[in-house]
Formats: C-alpha cells, structure tokens, sequence
DNA sequence: TTGCATCAGTTGTAAATGCAATAATTAGGT
DNA sequence: ACCTAATTATTGCATTTACAACTGATGCAA
C-alpha cells in the first residue's frame, strides 16, 4: 500500500494539510448528512421520526419483515439500539414485533398498516430531496456517480470488518 | 417540485418502496460512513480519537486556528458539544485553546506540536483509505464523482439551513 | 453614557448511543 | 441424546449527544 513521501533536497517530507475540499470520504460524509439532515428536519420531525427510524421503516418497506438482525445489519444500526427503537416504532403503532413462526429466538419486525401508510406519504418527498440535491447533473453523470459509490461501498466491505485486523 | 403520481385505470396510485440501492442519499451516507468507520477502528482508535475529534485536528491542520464556532460550522458538531471536545483535546495536549487577542469572549484553537506531528503521522494513512476505496475507478470517474458531491453539496446548502422553513 | 440586542462559549439535563454481560433458544458434532 | 458452541434479542451502565438556559463580553443606537 504504498504511500510515496516526497523527497525534496534530500530531506523526507510528508504533506502536513489535507485538502477536505477534495477529500472523498469528507466529500461523500457531509453530502450523505446534509441531504438527510434536510428531509429529517423538515418531513420526519413533524412525524416524531428520527432519521435513523426512517431508515428501518425504507428497509421494511423495500425488503418486507425482517429479523431485527438483518434490520441492523442493514442499517448500520447497533443491535441493541435497534432492539429499544422497534420498541418506540412499536408503541407509536408503526410496526408490529412478533415471535419468529420457526424460530422462538427471533423476532419478525414488519410495518403496520399505519406505517405502510407513513411510507407511502414520506417516499414521494424523500424522492423531491433527492432531485433537489442532483439537479444540474446529467444523467451520465447521475449514473456514474451510483456506479461509483455502489463499487467504492464493496470495495471497502471486502476489507472486512472495521474491526478485525 | 413535480412528483407526477401514475395514473393507472383511474386510480391514482404511489410507489410505495424505496430502492435504497438506488438512492443517492443513502449510497452517500453510506460510502461516507463505511470508509470513517475503517479509518476510525484502525487508524483513530489506537490513539484515543473519534472520527468528529479528527475532522477538528484536520480542519485546524488545513485552515489554521480556529474559533470555536468557526469548527462548529466546519465540522457540523454543535457547538456545546465541541467545547467538551476541545477540552478533552486540549487536555491531550494536541490543541491549545487560548483566548483571543481582540476579543476576550472569543476563544482561538490551535494544534500544539504533538497535534501536528500527530496530523502529519495520520494524513498519509488517510490517503491510503482514500486510494482503498477508490481502487478500480479511472481518473475521468473519479472527477466526475467528486466534482457532483461538490454541487449536491451546493444545491443543498442553498437551499438555506435545514431548521429554517 | 446607558440600555438593549447580539454573540461566543459553557454548563445543566434528559435522551440516545454503544459496549459488555446476560438470557433464551437453536445448531452442530461425536 | 448430550454437551458445547453459536445465534438472537434484551438489559445494565457509562459515555456521548443535543437542546436550552445561562454567563460574560461586545456592538450599537439614541
């Protein structure tokens, strides 16, 4: 993994700044916040919803009940913060939580009817967020930018874990 | 602001799934996340920093002495939060908070020589995370990428603040 | 100058978070 | 079948966080 110094009139040096303007991770951390920070602010707030909630229920509602595991998995979400948020989802009548049919440790988390109804009205303005960030941007453009995030997202889940080595 | 609902056999019906695979806001928040996490596990860890205390050494690192509310804005951490931050900071000695010449309510942070010499150790594994992540993608791509975060990042932040309306 | 509004920073407090430990169940190996 | 290991979810607890209230300092208008 060669990281190069330069080296200038016999003397190592490496560069003491970095330029975040141009820093990818920064790049991609403050668009992914800013976008969220706005539909949150503005379309889940009134609901008592919290972005992270939002992102279970766009889970429930792409992939259909779910193992509060998987949902985890899915959202990057600590397990046991998720397990306390399904409670609050439950009680505010959004989802259901019941036993697994096949299996007595698992838990099946689906949306209630009142959460596929909260879906159905939040995906049309979570879709007007999303053109109001691309807009100016061609459509090649679009399509490079998803390629690539999707081909930058695998090649660091392929580094395993964050934790391991 | 035209979300154009489908028309089918005179019922007006909404989709009612979100794709997430194919929606920019999470592709982002989650490139962004993953590629933090790594860095932050391996690289951050080992010296008692979390990701928001590193995005204050290299903001300090890139622009120099700060005020606080200055990094707040820079690093989105609110502010209340960054004044324990920066005392834990100061308290590892990698910054310094003194007040300001011209203005006694203003506070001036600085890096102190272990900051820099830390900065200066981390930004080259940075890099590398950076070259990890967008291994495989060609320069056009690459360009192409960062140049749209850049005016998603602009067409949001116009949008005024994400309390405001 | 005086009075008031604004600004920078800090602190109080309740809520949220993540790690570790635990309970409860299932899977696998011999 | 039995014992152990692995899996899933929950809870305890210390830390972190954000909002609001507050302190102190500065700016400004009359």
């Amino acid at each position: 993994m060669g990281r190069i110094p330069l080296r200038i009139s016999g003397t190592v040096t490496r560069p003491t700044k970095l330029d975040l303007g141009d820093y990818l991770p920064y790049l991609a951390n403050r668009v992914g916040n800013i976008i969220a920070d706005h539909f949150g602010a503005h379309a889940l707030a009134p609901h008592g919803l919290s972005i992270a909630m939002w992102r279970v229920m766009a889970v429930l509602a792409a992939n259909g009940s779910q193992r509060q595991i998987d949902l985890a998995d899915l959202t990057s979400i600590d397990s046991s913060t998720l397990s306390r948020m399904v409670t609050r989802l439950v009680r505010m009548r959004l989802v259901t939580r019941t036993r697994s049919a096949k299996s007595n440790r698992e838990v099946a988390v689906e949306l209630s009817p009142k959460g596929k109804a909260l879906v159905a009205e939040l995906i049309p303005i979570a879709r007007d967020y999303e053109a109001i960030a691309i807009a100016g941007l061609s459509r090649e453009e679009l399509d490079v930018l998803k390629r690539c995030l999707r081909q930058i997202y695998a090649n660091m889940k392929t580094r395993v874990a964050p934790d391991s080595l």
